[in-house]
RNA sequence: GACCGCCUAGCUCAGUUGGUAGAGCGCUUCGUUUACAUCGAAGAGGUCAGGGGUUCAAGUCCCUUGGCGGUCACCA
């Protein structure tokens, strides 16, 4: 044995090793347990990070754990081709080129992002195998494999048959550069010192005025009501009044709406439905118009005026102030801190604006879901999460799921001729209204695989498929299940459902909560029994890692290359807790090295041993007093660790081998046989062993490498109990 | 605003059902013969944020105050 522990030598020749013997691909055999973990896909748009390395670790724990208890298991790899996720990053790429997605075209974008996508794939899959993840490759997934897709689209039309999915005019969240509509989760709120500007809107027919107060003027050359309590004195009488709207002349009313709150303002409030979504809700209650005068483009529409078509919105908020200002109409400017919205992907301002999308009903699918959870059928692992999960699932709204993208799973809706899309649609595909501009067509709508041939309504032969695509989330809240090839394979009956979801807190509601929904909706079973959450990864300085920051980020590659997997493995998992973030650091990861590096020269000592011994047998360990009382050491660390490990407490079990390798088995126990070597050697073969078969599942590299060392020495053909087995990873798990 | 979490050694954090305060890194002193300087030996360093309560016993359970962070929420 060398003097020191080469990973980077070592390594990549074991994962082979491993590979070759097929020990990743689990037998499907019904008398014994099975044991499945899907593995989250990571986004195929950029290489694996820190955070990647932290959830690949976690989930290696607990497959090789298992694996050696004797389960079944199956790890299942995937990459995920993240719609918006990539969308975006890959338009940046184009933009370096000085190109958009325009530039392309639809097709030859789709093309360019599939290629990227598959190249990025193949990185990370190389990354995986870097860390040493024991999963099976043979069953790899892409969330645009054919075979996923299609189980996806049949759960969207089975929802159709239920009659949860509908077509609705809402106001959303709209991503100006990303041109789409996003779900309430993809937006994110920040805090922004800002103005509350008071307006005097007249009375008709009257001296008498009202006076709103908005954050946005902007929208008020689309206000159709004003809006007061209906329990407001002050307003009593002025309910069902008109008012005239300030520089566009309109007639507007004042209605009555419990919306408003009286403290807040004047008490009045402007109502733009189309660019507010409380004031669409009111709108929508009084049956006001919605005139839209800001535009896809975050530019002021047509409807906006003359004056304002064409401006930005904070151009044309200057504008406003200064003309309410010139003709009398302003009142006063107070500062005010408020939210606004962004877009979760490329940090864009969003506009609330009204549009048609597909939505598909929550309300059913939540209940049971959170039942699932309340009866304990799925455990949320820390406990905590559970309310922050029941929270979401209480108050769940509607899931827009349509997205104007060009880069994911496009929906399987048609329409009979060009009548059946939105303006936005319309607008947005230009190439799709040249192509069908003779089209004739009642716009009747058809889901499925392929339209009918003829428009049962009108008779009309083309059909013209939505030019949307499904949130990401829709193909990925599906993962558990696709990729086990649902309903009728030996992988579904016999892995399904699987045994733990482990992922990151912050996608609860993203992810695990959709994965739940859709998993007892389809399946009518829980997809997993437990959801592991882990924290984020977090650099020296406490701040989340990115790239922008190399002088504190860690990149898994070069880390591995430098101190090897075992030692970034660990150092993730030392000390680290369910739900807590962790903090990386290079002297984190040192340490961890140093301690493989540890355990690699306290079994060079007993290879020494070994090489001088002659007569010994590897099973018989002796009554000496030092010996027992080691074994009994061990023995009680044993306990402990299968005691955590079943409780997820990793960080903790990682802890107690740690100081029983170092402290107790190398400080104390090995300085105490150096004078009767030979008669402690089955002593210190066992312990050591048994200890390597502990430590495997969280550094798998140096455990393998040295048992592969001792066994080809002490016992090559695994005639002892000891050695038996051909590899560490698949011996025997010890546990009393 | 609601909910959740955090405040433990200089730094970063563990601490399972309440039972004598822990680790890593850093620091001090010493150590080059036989596994390892990616090491060894010895050591310093904490009223577990403040206050109150339950208990034979509280870092751990309850109440409360303060600071920090997170998530959710339609306040124009």
């Amino acid at each position: 044995m060398e003097k020191r522990f080469d990973p980077v030598k070592t390594e990549k020749e074991l994962y082979g090793f491993w590979e070759s013997q097929g020990y990743f691909t689990p037998e499907i055999e019904k008398n014994k347990e099975s044991y499945c973990i899907v593995m989250p896909p990571p986004n195929a748009n950029g290489s694996l990070h820190v955070g990647h390395a932290y959830f690949v670790t976690l989930q290696d724990i607990m497959a090789r754990w298992q694996r050696m208890k004797g389960k079944s298991v199956l790890w299942l790899p995937g990459a995920d081709h993240a719609s918006i996720a990539t969308q975006v990053t890959f338009e940046r790429e184009l933009a370096k080129k000085g190109k958009t997605r325009f530039d392309l075209g639809r097709e030859s974008f789709y093309r360019a992002c599939f290629e990227f996508t598959q190249k990025n794939k193949q990185k990370m899959y190389l990354q995986l195998k870097q860390l040493g993840a024991s999963c099976d490759w043979s069953r790899e997934k892409f969330t645009l494999d054919e075979d996923v897709t299609k189980i996806g689209y049949e759960t969207f039309y089975q929802l159709n048959k239920d009659n949860l999915v509908y077509r609705d005019w809402r106001s959303v969240s709209w991503c100006p550069r990303c041109s789409t509509a996003l779900s309430d989760l993809e937006v994110n709120y920040k805090e922004e010192d800002s103005k509350l500007w008071y307006i005097s809107y007249p009375l008709k027919g009257s001296e008498e005025n009202i006076i709103v107060a908005t954050t946005r003027p902007e929208t008020m050359l689309g206000d159709t009501a004003v809006a007061v309590n209906p329990k407001d004195k002050r307003y009593k009488n002025m309910i069902g009044k008109t008012v005239i709207l300030p520089l566009m002349n309109r007639e507007i009313p004042i209605v009555a709406d419990e919306m408003v709150d009286k403290e807040f303002g004047t008490g009045a409030v402007k109502i733009t439905p189309a660019h507010d979504p409380d004031d669409f809700a009111v709108g929508q209650r009084h049956n006001l118009e919605v005139i839209s005068v800001i535009g896809f483009d975050a530019k002021m529409t047509f409807e906006a005026g003359k004056d304002f078509e064409g401006l930005t919105t904070i151009d044309a908020r200057n504008k406003i102030i200064e003309m309410l200002k010139s003709k009398g109409y302003f009142v006063k400017e107070e500062k005010h801190r408020h939210r606004v919205g962004m877009c979760e992907r490329c940090k864009t301002i969003v506009e609330p604006l009204v549009s048609l999308q597909w939505f598909i009903k929550m309300n059913d699918m939540a209940k049971k879901a959170s039942d699932a959870v309340k009866k304990g059928e799925i455990k949320i692992i820390p406990k905590r999460f559970e309310k922050t999960y029941f929270n979401w699932m209480d108050n769940i709204r509607d899931w827009c799921i349509s997205r104007q993208l060009w880069w994911g799973q496009r929906l399987p809706i048609w329409y009979c001729g060009l009548k059946g899309l939105s303006q936005l649609q319309k607008a947005l595909n230009p190439d799709l209204v040249e192509k069908h501009k003779n089209s004739k067509g009642c716009g009747e709508v058809f889901i499925g695989d392929k339209p009918p041939g003829k428009c049962p309504k009108c008779g009309n032969d083309v059909y013209i498929q939505d030019p949307d695509t499904f949130d990401t989330w829709f193909s990925s809240g599906q993962w558990p299940y696709s990729t086990l090839g649902y309903p009728d394979s030996k992988d579904y009956k016999y892995f399904y459902p699987t045994s733990v979801m482990e992922t990151g807190y912050e996608i609860l509601f993203f992810w695990v909560a959709r994965m739940i929904m859709l998993g007892i909706y389809r399946t009518g079973k829980i997809p997993f029994k437990d959801v592991y959450l882990h924290g984020l990864i977090r650099d020296a300085f406490g701040q989340k890692m990115s790239k922008s920051k190399p002088e504190t980020a860690i990149d898994p590659t070069d880390t591995i290359n430098i101190y090897g997997a075992d030692a970034l493995r660990m150092s993730l998992v030392f000390g680290a807790s369910a739900g807590t973030d962790v903090i990386a650091t290079k002297e984190k990861i040192e340490g961890m090295r140093n301690f493989a590096n540890k355990i690699w020269n306290a079994s060079r000592f007993i290879s020494l041993i070994l090489k001088d011994a002659k007569k010994f047998e590897i099973d018989k360990i002796s009554n000496h007093k030092d010996d027992i009382s080691v074994l009994k050491r061990y023995k009680s660390i044993e306990v402990k660790i299968n005691s955590d490990l079943e409780k997820y407490r990793f960080g903790q079990a990682l802890e107690i081998l740690y100081h029983f390798l170092w402290d107790d088995y190398c400080s104390i126990y090995i300085e105490q046989t150096k004078d009767r070597r030979e008669e402690a050697l089955p002593a210190l073969l066992n312990v050591l062993v048994n200890s390597l078969k502990l430590l495997h599942p969280f550094a798998p590299f140096v455990t393998e490498a040295i048992y592969q060392s001792l066994r080809k020495q002490a016992d090559p053909k695994g005639s002892s109990e000891l050695f038996k087995d051909k590899a560490l990873m698949i011996s025997v798990w010890p546990s009393a």
